[in-house]
DNA sequence: CTTATTAAGGACAATATATATCCGCAAATG
DNA sequence: CATTTGCGGATATATATTGTCCTTAATAAG
């Protein structure tokens, strides 16, 4: 089980974007071309951000998108989901069923007991993701990266940003 | 993303070898037929749990599986990644070092930042399976099945362990 | 108005992973 | 010896991920 690697991408993509100042736009190419990445597969992901609501695009030439709400009302967990959707990590296929000692008729009351731990995992997971927001990260990412290569990617970023 | 099938099957496997008596052996034939699983795919999974030492295993007839320790000193997180392997869930492809605005022999002293928040929801994941031992699981089993149909399939199973 | 640029989305191909089956081997049992 | 078992390798199939290509409609700029 792993992660697409699109959910990287798009995480750093709305991070950038949340650099942006209000009312501009960024284009899936310039995007591309900050994080090396392919622009034609970049567009679906950013698709999928923009079908969760979670961004908002215009078209034409200085086209391509923005942050739809503000950045604290923005969380990982809503970007990892608008890309990976939001099934469950552990599927259960009911193998209890199977068990010739079951009359054939019977109906279980409760989900299985494995599944629940497996589900209260996956909780976990979601509320750490929930609980990070843009804002957050945004905040993190000034400190961690060095002043000049932030202050350099905004400026190239702004040189693009319709 | 999702995980493997053989997750749910290994779990419930264990959940049964927990019930055994000490001493005795459950074949792969029979474990395959109590859930209604393919015999030959799910001997792969009971392997990876023989590789990550969870169970023990005898030949011949009357040979198959039984746990290695006590049920109280196996957990969720061990089953889980005995199937899935020990690596995280999101994988940093260092995206970040595309950034055109970088200079080229750059070094990151840290993970990025995005990466780190991905990994704590996953350390969260994991602390979770940890916390629930096979000992709680059978606890809990015990108490959702009924009666008749746990006492059933233990006959079952006894009359086919080794 | 015309032209260039953009997001959106459908079709498709390539690759990787998950699922499943089959076979031969060596160990254990009786 | 004959049977049963776990183990591992080889292989096949199905599904998911990754990636490309193309068309369409909307928008902005000249
Ligand atoms: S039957 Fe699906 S987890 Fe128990
Ligand atoms: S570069 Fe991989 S998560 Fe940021």
């Amino acid at each position: 089980m792993i992660l697409k690697s699109q959910v990287e991408w798009a995480l750093h993509c709305c991070a950038i974007l949340a650099g942006l100042p209000q009312g501009r736009y960024l284009s899936t190419k310039a995007l591309a071309e900050l994080h090396g990445l392919p622009k034609e597969y970049l567009s679906k992901a950013l698709q999928s951000l923009s079908q969760a609501s979670l961004v908002e695009t215009t078209l034409g030439p200085s086209g391509g998108y923005r942050l739809a709400r503000p950045t604290s009302e923005i969380n990982f967990l809503d970007i990892v989901e608008a890309v990976e959707g939001k099934s469950r990590t552990f599927t259960c296929s009911n193998i209890r069923a199977n068990n010739p000692c079951r009359p054939k008729d019977f109906c279980d009351s409760k989900p299985c007991s494995v599944a629940r731990v497996m589900w209260q995992a996956d909780e976990a997971w979601r509320n750490t993701l929930k609980s990070v927001s843009l804002a957050d990260l945004v905040e993190t990412l000034s400190e961690d990266v060095p002043a000049d290569i932030w202050k350099n990617t905004f400026e190239w970023v702004l040189q693009r940003a319709g």
